[in-house]
DNA sequence: AGCCGCTTGTGAACGCAGGCACAAAGTCGT
DNA sequence: ACGACTTTGTGCCTGCGTTCACAAGCGGCT
């Protein structure tokens, strides 16, 4: 079937001796959250949108092969993600969509509200803003912020771009959870501090720097550069094998059919 | 130190079984370039970056502490990823930045050019051709796609924008190696079947589908919902944290210093 | 009611990536 | 010229995440 190779861009940051500082030799109760690893939170975030989409055509069972195939996962991999939520599945016939959609929002935190600042609206901000997906997600655009004085109160999205300076009392106000870093690099870092002070605890952050943050906030990093050089790495290797291949044996590399995703 | 938790959010997808149908038991030679972990490759590409701005303040030489430092890892596994590329370190000193700067280039295929195309030229679309950051680290902008007659010829960043029946001429004609593609999730499929037969080998997917493509080509896919909702997981399993610790031992989660990332 | 076949849930094995710690190697100072 | 110091490169161990494979469980069919 040969859906695609999800991102093997993954951690790094000593995940026990940093980040972890609290959670070890605990007694138990939550530490089922706590076990699951955060590759399978990332799948049951895809899980989730791929059932959601199964609920609006009307699908109310689904297997875990059949889950499986939509999410582009291994079956077995599916299924021990889903354990981690619990033993939602009937066996012989597998798992009620809604129940699924259920739990797996309850495990990934989305039956709290989620209020989202946007720090920076310059293009990709503006793109951000005005983008539908979030909200209808669960995750509220509640603020945004810039330096720049002519956006200042112009809605973007509907909603009023706010002075920088004002961003710690408006996201206490407004208790923001998670900032969103769109601005140049080089403010980058005191636009986190700002948001930090401001009781934001999970960032976001589209600047290509390296955030310096207390244990206790989340930073998570989408670096467009840097998928771009993944990507050319894999250029560069596929160029490698390909010529190898020819080499070795003469065989080329398959072309293979176009799986449709969902 | 404290720098943020790079991605934990990764792999997938069966890596020998779908992927990497070709590199087994080959005799050697381009084995190096395949033995480095895609984690690596990730951050190899920040240290590429935390090392361009080093050269540019001057600094010639960097040791693996200083450089594991500005890039937030830990300096052992930054010496590990510059063992895949080679021994270009000087015991005793450290690393020549302008060389680390050239061998990291290499691997990661830099010095070959890669042409992007960008299709969907909307909200999100507009923002990635206005992007200065691409062309500047060798990902020049060599076409933009669109369905949207109003668009047709329209400049954005520079290019005119062209029709999405041209791509797969257009793709050949100026040899693209990497697609983007910013469109709704409904025709990212179609988009993206028309970009393999145009012959692009690489697709960065913003749209939050699964893609199916052959076996040769890589897709990468950012999506913001899905790391929102990472984040709420975190936000979750915090606030449990900080709970059953108050209970526990009656200790709060430490602030903490905000660390400069650079 | 009992059996059959299908699908889940998970125990166990495997493999890869991360982290430690040290020997090798080179530099700088005297 | 030699020794002491610094820093690299890496072997080994540990731990996590993925995969396999199967027993347990449930619905449906006879
Ligand atoms: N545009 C893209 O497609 C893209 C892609 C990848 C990464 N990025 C990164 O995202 C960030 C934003 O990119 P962009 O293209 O939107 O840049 P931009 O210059 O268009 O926008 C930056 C915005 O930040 C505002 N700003 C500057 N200093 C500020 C401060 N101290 N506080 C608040 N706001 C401030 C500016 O007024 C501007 O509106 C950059 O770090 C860029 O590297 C952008
Ligand atoms: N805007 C964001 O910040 C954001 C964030 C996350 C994900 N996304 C995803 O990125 C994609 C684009 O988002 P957007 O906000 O730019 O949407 P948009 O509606 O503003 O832009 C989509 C563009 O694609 C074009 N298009 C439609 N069908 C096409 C086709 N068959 N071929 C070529 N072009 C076609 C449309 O004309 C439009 O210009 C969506 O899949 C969205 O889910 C966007």
């Amino acid at each position: 079937m040969a859906a695609q190779r999800d991102q093997g861009h993954n951690g790094d940051q000593p995940p026990a001796a940093v980040t972890d500082v609290s959670a070890r030799d605990v007694p138990a109760a939550r530490e089922r959250a706590r076990a699951i690893p955060e590759a399978a939170v990332a799948r049951l975030a895809v899980y989730l949108r791929v059932l959601s989409g199964m609920a609006e055509e009307g699908v109310s069972t689904i297997s875990s092969e059949e889950l499986a195939a939509a999410a582009g996962v291994n079956s077995a991999k599916l299924r021990k993600d889903l354990s981690y939520v619990g033993s939602y599945g009937t066996r012989g016939v597998g798992y009620d969509v809604d129940v699924l959609i259920s739990e797996i929002e309850r495990i990934l935190g989305l039956t709290r509200k989620h209020s989202v600042a946007v720090v920076g609206i310059g293009n990709l901000g503006h793109a951000l803003a005005n983008y539908g997906g979030f909200p209808s997600r669960g995750f509220p655009v509640a603020a945004l912020f810039d330096v720049d004085s002519d956006l200042m109160g112009v809605p973007v999205g509907g909603i009023p771009v706010e002075h920088i300076d004002d961003i710690e009392a408006i996201c206490r106000e407004r208790e923001v959870n998670i900032g969103v870093i769109a601005t140049p690099p080089s403010v980058a870092q005191d636009v986190c501090d700002r948001l930090v002070s401001g009781g934001v605890q999970c960032i976001l952050n589209f600047a290509p720097v390296v955030l310096g943050v207390p244990d206790h906030v989340e930073v998570r990093k989408v670096d467009l550069a840097v998928e771009m050089q993944i990507l050319s790495f894999h250029v560069a290797r596929r160029a490698d094998e390909a010529l190898a291949e020819v080499t070795v044996d003469g065989t080329r590399p398959g072309v293979g059919e176009a799986v449709v995703g969902r």
